[in-house]
RNA sequence: GGGAGAUUUCCAGAGCGGCCAAAUGGGGCAGACUGUAAAUCUGUUGUCUAUGACUUCGGUGGUUCGAAUCCACCAUCUCCCA
């Protein structure tokens, strides 16, 4: 259940009730794939970095121990021992990022496993029943995310399918929702709006799955190829034609630009790989713009990753020993480096939030647009 | 004291007469990363007045049109026999 705490312009500031807790948006969602934040980090560690909310992967999971053992185990929530709401994706990103392995049939889609090559198949039931048997708190719809740029029909030829597969997502998830042996009996279920940078297609897309009056409804199939105008252009002929009631989430985006600009255009949720992956690759995300933590001009720097970051990272270690660690190869390089970019996303959703709740979202945005996507 | 082998660009290590400024690792430096096949990947790593030129392969001298590569001596190190 969603509701609009104070919208300026189409910005918005809401609170979304889960059967595992309420988040507060506009919010950023900790990616743990395999259920775990790659980098070292637990559930233990979640309420250091502010995290609300964490996703999960349903192909990765299904493959690795597999959805029924976690079932077994109880669900994923006692399984990770994270109690806050989940979201897992669907499966769908999968058929775009193993694109090699894989063969898009109307009844879903065939994998070769990324593990051993094993034969797969998904399809929107599948993807269905094993976010169920995870038990998570939002469950996604199986979609086709497509690579930009993308030839118009294949896009609406492709729209066409994932709406189909969205319809019968629903059917499924109000089956399997009913069961008795049902871990999470209130899963919630989120569409997916596709349609390339092709306005058009994104409308009438978007007007078909609203229709469905889902828990909450994704913008999906950007930051693939696309430029980042685009991307924004998108957005914004889009979220017109979405629910004013429901939940906005802008899925696999990014940086803390993209960020910044998607909440200035109405989105509510964000998910990206981005902070945990770049923090383990040196990148470090702080409010004077990029540090490259293995760069030599840092070799000597006593101070802290962010002057002005709250982080238990920055609250104890010099610039100088981070690099040190990651130059060693010691695995607490990159759990400090994880820590503290995703707490940095996390207190950014955070600033801005109560930027909007102090109408002063439009200041906060002029001035943090230029200097976060600085290097130094 | 006698014998055998080694010495290559930051390190390890290939090269055994021209295709060698010299393979491949490592290290260094720089860059990429957006619903995670990613603790990954890419570029670069002698100097310069830079689509070419110059100085390098322990040292000195030699053979040759041409030497990191062949020869002589010297230096240093390793191993074996005393």
């Amino acid at each position: 259940m969603f509701s609009l705490i104070k919208t300026q312009k189409s910005i918005r500031r809401g609170e979304f009730s889960t059967p595992h807790g309420i988040i507060q948006t506009p919010a950023f969602m900790n990616v743990a794939t395999c259920g775990a934040i790659k980098g070292g980090l637990s559930a233990i560690d979640l309420a250091e970095i502010k995290c609300q909310v964490q996703l999960c992967n349903t192909y990765h999971l299904h493959l690795r121990p597999g959805d029924e053992v976690i079932k077994k185990l109880g669900g994923l929530h006692k399984f990770t021992h994270w109690s806050g709401p989940i979201l897992t994706d669907s499966g769908g990103f999968q058929v775009f990022s193993l694109s090699k392995l894989r063969k898009i049939k109307e009844e879903g889609v065939y994998f070769s496993s990324h593990i051993d090559g094993k034969k797969i198949f998904m399809g929107p039931e599948e993807s269905m029943k094993i976010q169920s048997n995870l038990g998570s708190t939002i469950a996604m719809a199986f979609d086709e995310c497509i690579e930009n740029p993308a030839e118009y029909g294949y896009v609406k030829e492709s729209c066409q399918r994932t709406l189909r597969w969205l319809k019968r997502c629903k059917k499924e998830l109000i089956k399997l929702n009913s069961q008795e042996e049902t871990i999470n009996k209130q899963q919630m279920l989120f569409g997916i709006n596709q349609g390339s940078t092709y306005a058009d297609l994104r409308i009438e897309h978007m007007k078909e799955i609203r229709e469905l009056d889902l828990n909450g409804y994704a913008i999906g199939g950007l930051a693939v190829g696309e430029s980042a105008q685009e991307m924004y252009d998108t957005i914004e002929k889009v979220i017109l034609y979405m629910p004013q009631n429901k939940i906005r989430y802008l899925m696999g985006v990014g940086t803390p630009v993209n960020i910044l600009e998607g909440v200035y255009r109405g989105i509510d949720l964000f998910d990206c790989v981005m902070p945990a992956r770049n923090a383990r690759h040196g990148n470090l995300f702080t409010w004077s713009g990029v540090v490259y933590i293995l760069n030599a001009k840092y070799e000597l720097d006593n101070s802290p990753i962010d002057s002005e970051c709250e982080c238990p990272v920055c609250k104890n270690f010099s610039r100088a020993y981070i690099r040190h660690l990651f130059k060693c190869g010691e695995i607490l390089a990159l759990r400090l480096a994880v820590m503290h970019n995703l707490y940095f996303y996390n207190s950014l959703m955070e600033k801005i939030r109560f930027a909007i709740d102090a109408n002063k979202f439009e200041s906060f945005y002029s001035k943090n647009r230029e200097i976060l996507s600085q290097k130094i």
